[in-house]
DNA sequence: TCCTACGTCTACTTACATCA
DNA sequence: TTGATGTAAGTAGACGTAGG
């Protein structure tokens, strides 16, 4: 929940960002959490009918200019608004009001999509990290392998080596200390010798 | 420079209309 | 009939600006 919570307030930033034109006006409101109102209700009938009859749907075509209007510039100047107003027979005041309403749903409606781009693009990262998990995990058994077959093939080398005459004045072990079974690049190949790994393939390959 | 009034904005909320 | 949904409108608080 206060990870949603977070998110939302990431995106409303970034819409902010987005569209500077038109949500700037107000600078955004951090941290403490407003205080809620509640509204009173109607009390008389006649209040509650004053308030239906003012309180009427717009007509299609009234809403289809005001649409279109809303495509041209989501913020309503003063002069536009009272020219709005009388060209649709509508209070200056609904019109403001619709437009403030519109520029909610749009708002809503944008940061909808943006959580749908982004939830498809941490999808897609988190598919990938699955993939490269799953080849580190592959390479790690490869190199596991690779490890087994080079101790056998030093070991056998150390037992022919072992039975010639000078065997026994051989220096130290094979030095098979490292993380993977070795020290570094260096391998022992007898009678006191180390070369390097890429030396030890050339000469065994 | 400060104060005040006013208009506009967003955010939140309520109340009503409509529809399944 | 009822619950869900959409939307017009009310409200608080913040901000910018003009005027005294």
């Amino acid at each position: 929940m206060a990870n949603q919570m977070k998110e939302l307030e990431e995106h409303m930033a970034l819409i902010s960002q987005m569209y500077p034109g038109v949500y700037t006006q107000v600078a955004p409101q951090q941290g403490r959490p407003k205080p809620r109102r509640r509204r009173r209700k109607n009390k008389t009938a006649e209040s509650g009918a004053a308030a239906a009859a003012k309180k009427r749907k717009l007509i299609d075509e009234q809403v289809h200019l005001l649409e279109l209007n809303f495509g041209n510039e989501h913020k309503l100047e003063s002069e536009r608004k009272d020219r709005l107003a009388s060209e649709l027979g509508l209070d200056p005041r609904q019109v403001a009001v619709w437009f403030q309403n519109r520029r909610a749903r749009w708002k809503n409606k944008k940061l909808e999509e943006e959580y749908s781009k982004l939830k498809t693009i941490h999808e897609g990262v988190v598919l990938e990290k699955c993939r490269l998990e799953s080849e580190v995990l592959k390479l790690k058994e490869q190199l596991g392998e690779a490890e087994k077959e080079i101790q056998g093939l030093t070991e056998r080398m150390d037992g022919v080596s072992s039975n010639s005459p000078s065997s026994s004045s051989m220096g130290p072990p094979p030095p098979f200390l490292g993380e993977f079974g070795y020290d570094q690049d260096v391998f022992y190949i007898g009678q006191g010798t180390y070369i390097h790994g890429f030396d030890w393939m050339n000469l065994y390959m």
